[in-house]
RNA sequence: GCCCAGGUGGUGGAAUUGGUAUACACGCCAGUCUUAGGAACUGGUAGAGCAAUCUGUGGAGGUUCGAGUCCUCUCCUGGGCACCA
């Protein structure tokens, strides 16, 4: 017999599949359940496809196969999604158009993923920086804006100097920029913004994005991490009248029950009261001094000096207590934030950490108001039972908000309020390489939208790549200088260009039609193949991608483009595999595994199936080369099987015939749960107890190849191939396990004294726990044991185990 | 500080409703064969002990005939959020 020869047989079945790309393609037509398999699409990066895409991409390859043999008329497509600052920076360095760099790594990776032997269905293809595609980000965009869910304003936004643009909250991490880690810095400026936070609570039929995630089927740390990042508070707000003054400042507090201990109010440097009171305060100099210094720290400084908290009296103002008439004072401090809540806070410093050091830093009073702590050490921030509270006194503090809340509600100086940490989105970047916003502005009319029938406004090449702060669009006099839609003036175009995060938000309905001209998608289609079954991708999205994704899907779903309101059914990640030394893989360690380089050694099935048999898909799990040889003993091991394969006929072997029926059963429960590790040990466990046997029936080898055909296609198909099949194995029906023949003749019982294993015994699957008991009772081992002693009680699992329980 | 997810041999990891702890694989040890190779095959491999046996799933308690699995407390690791009032 030939010897296994990997990469002649992958180059084999990889040209075959490449010249029938049908055998992989989703079907419009076929009314089979369907099944809709998601990765997040790729961006195309000069480095290539990483390990990590591997694993990801495998395991939903597999289910997607496995779905295939069962009847299901499957979805997988893949494309790119190609907008992105990587590409742009390459140009500003070397000159090379971004749609360049961008057209040779998307070659780059269609050829590794093809080396793969994913079973992708190519003619659904998709490319974000394809005007055909992003006419309909624009479409989207417009649809948004004329329904009031994009507008544009100025605000307080995040400002990366690196990389010379605006960044979404969900950009910033710890301060720093998501991409390059400078640290962002905080300016005023005229940006656009869409109304995520109009979705965060359900709106009419559309489930909100807090609710919505109870019904979908994802991890719950990623379900914590979206509602952790939403951030939902639900509080009081009520005002201080100002004393001598009409005006009144609103304060928000989740803890209106320690309102009798209050002995100052905190507003934010941004505070508009604090310019509209400047002819009160007499001490104006300093607050102003304390303002610009507040102004000129970063996102970072602010919050790393957690520690000392800084802050100035506005002299001459005092603020009302509404509840006890009484009047505090007022402070500035940088602690409070300007963004959330009402930007002014009540202080009680005898339960707030951050009053508490505050207020002993500038000597304020600190009033008891909950019993239960040590306030002389400490604030004490537990709710408790309320003392010196006037009528309040002796409520415990989850009634005394309520009563509180109310009475503020019947003075009409307050009401209870709920909110949110999440801001909304801010999508307008000042960088060439994405999708321009259809959107051009004229003196008389003002901002006018695109007309429709002017989509795509496609992205010009005559620009200087080099980022000013200003979108590079703006030295394309073509690009820029255009008529006024509406009135026919000259007129001036958006040059800032959308997030990369649109276009990734709406990619998956694309798929299900994506060559549609005069639609984003054709409803039945989207509503054919929509929601996603399954979407699977890292775990570094879980604030980004996948909760702007939802937020499209409940915008477009508000606007009635769609029948469902969540996109992706269900969810799982793919774990991090860290290199053979323990650490993240990267480039300055040196430590990247290279998939080309392990396809070229050992072959993309023993590649595949090494990722899957590493542990868990969602664990993050070190590489080890080693390791690898398992896999590759594996597969050869099935390889020489053939030479087993009985002519003639086998008599009945029952016992192979149990073990075959248990591996379906296991095998398919395995892949069904997404643990493909456990499935691959079974299927070796058949293998071995093949290898046992002088001779196999030809219909359980082909149980074995169908199989392992998931995981391992190429393989696979020679193999099926040599059993004399003339088609491919993908249209083979998945094999079924049969109840009836996994049942052993005997089966091993476990005898235990006390809970403890003495003794294990053969015997029939069915025997009584009388006969069990006898058996056991019988044996030597047992009756050392027994001997002399009272049994007490008999513990029986029929077929498995028997506990005798002594004195 | 808050919210998730975890801690099992030398290593990656198995273990339906509580029912044989360490499946499968790597590595290691011994052996067989050999054209000495990073091949194949056979056997062994949690710890202690000559053995019977005892001890073992981060730690301490508890429930139970029986706990890796359930409960209480605690320690550690990874991830998310964080001056959010």
């Amino acid at each position: 017999m030939e010897k296994y020869l990997p990469k002649e047989i992958e180059n084999k079945w990889q040209q075959k599949w490449k010249n029938d790309p049908s055998i992989y393609a989703a079907d419009d037509l076929s009314t089979n359940e369907k099944k809709y398999i998601l990765d997040m699409f790729p961006y195309p990066s000069g480095d290539g496809l990483h390990i990590g895409h591997v694993e990801s991409y495998t395991a939903t390859d597999i289910i997607s196969r496995y779905f295939r043999m069962k009847g299901f008329n499957v979805l997988h497509p893949q494309g790119w999604d190609a907008f992105g600052l990587p590409a742009e920076n390459f140009a500003i360095k070397t000159g090379v158009h971004p749609s360049e760099t961008t057209k040779k790594a998307i070659a780059n990776f269609t050829k590794q993923i093809n080396s793969l032997g994913f079973s992708y269905d190519w003619s659904r293809e998709i490319n974000t920086s394809d005007p055909g595609y992003y006419k309909w980000t624009q479409w989207i965009f417009l649809q948004l804006y004329k329904n009031g869910f994009a507008y544009k304003k100025k605000a307080k936004v995040n400002w990366c100097p690196s990389c010379k643009t605006v960044l979404a909250n969900e950009q910033v991490i710890d301060g720093k920029c998501e991409r390059c880690n400078s640290e962002v810095i905080q300016k005023d400026l005229e940006q656009w913004f869409f109304r995520i936070t109009d979705f965060i609570e359900n709106k009419g039929e559309t489930i909100g994005l807090l609710n919505g995630l109870e019904k979908v089927d994802w991890p719950d740390s990623t379900k914590a991490a979206q509602r952790n990042w939403i951030g939902k508070s639900e509080g009081t707000q009520f005002g201080f009248r100002i004393k001598d003054s009409e005006e009144a400042i609103e304060v928000y507090t989740t803890r209106v029950d320690t309102a009798f201990g209050i002995t100052y109010v905190v507003v934010a440097p941004e505070h508009p009261v604090i310019s509209n009171l400047k002819s009160k305060i007499s001490n104006f100099a300093e607050v102003e001094k304390y303002l610009i210094e507040a102004q000129n720290k970063t996102e970072l400084e602010r919050t790393e000096l957690q520690k000392e908290k800084t802050g100035v009296r506005l002299e001459g103002v005092e603020v009302i207590n509404p509840f006890t008439g009484e009047a505090v004072p007022l402070f500035v401090a940088d602690y409070v934030l300007g963004g959330y809540g009402t930007g002014a806070v009540m202080a009680v410093p005898a339960h707030d950490e951050r009053d508490y050091a505050f207020a002993k830093k500038y000597n304020l009073a600190i009033k008891e108001v909950v019993s239960g702590g040590d306030i002389s050490k400490q604030a004490f921030t537990d709710d408790g039972v309320l003392i010196n509270s006037s009528d309040y006194t002796g409520l415990d503090s989850a009634e005394a908000r309520q009563k509180m809340a109310d009475w503020l509600e019947k003075e009409n100086v307050g009401k209870k309020k709920v909110n949110y940490r999440l801001r909304d989105w801010l999508v307008s970047r000042q960088r060439y390489w994405g999708a321009p916003i259809p959107i051009i502005y004229c003196e008389d009319c003002g901002a006018v939208p695109v007309p429709e029938n002017d989509l795509p406004v496609v992205l010009p090449t005559d620009v200087d790549f080099k980022p000013t702060g200003e979108s590079p669009l703006v030295n394309s006099k073509t690009f820029h200088e255009v008529n006024c839609p509406s009135c026919g003036k000259k007129a001036k175009r958006e040059v800032d260009t959308m997030d990369t995060f649109v276009c990734s938000s709406w990619y998956y309905f694309r798929y299900a039609d994506p060559k549609n001209a005069d639609e984003f998608a054709a409803s039945e289609k989207i509503n054919k193949w929509l929601p996603v079954d399954l979407y699977v991708g890292g775990a570094e999205h879980t604030v980004l991608h996948l909760l702007y994704a939802r937020f499209f899907t409940k915008a477009l779903h508000h606007l009635g483009y769609l029948d469902f309101d969540e996109p992706f059914s269900k969810l799982r990640h793919q774990g991090i595999i860290l290199a053979e030394d323990g650490n993240k893989m990267s480039k300055s360690k040196g430590n990247v595994v290279n998939p080309d380089t392990v396809v070229a050694e050992v072959g993309a099935d023993v590649l595949r199936m090494y990722e899957m048999f590493m542990g868990p898909l969602e664990d993050m799990k070190p590489w080890s080369t080693q390791g690898i040889v398992g896999i590759v003993r594996f597969l050869e091991k099935i390889w020489k099987l053939q030479e087993k394969i009985s002519d003639g006929q086998l008599p009945e072997n029952g016992k192979n015939k149990a073990l075959i029926h248990k591996t379906i059963k296991k095998v398919t429960d395995n892949i069904e749960s997404f643990r493909y590790n456990t499935a691959i040990s079974s299927l070796m466990i058949l293998v071995n107890a093949f290898e046992k046997e002088k001779e196999i029936a030809a219909g359980d080898f082909e149980a074995l190849v169908a199989m392992i055909s998931p995981f391992a296609p190429h393989i696979a198909e020679e193999l099926w191939e040599k059993l004399g099949h003339q088609t491919s194995v993908t249209k083979a029906e998945w094999p079924k396990a049969d109840a009836e023949l996994m049942k052993e003749e005997e089966v091993e019982m476990v005898v235990q004294v006390n809970g403890k294993v003495r003794e294990r015994l053969m015997i029939a699957p069915d025997v009584t726990e009388d006969e069990a008991k006898e058996t056991a009772l019988e044996s030597e081992k047992v009756k050392a044991f027994t001997q002399g002693k009272e049994i007490k009680k008999i513990i029986f699992v029929p077929g498995k185990l028997i506990n005798i329980v002594v004195d």
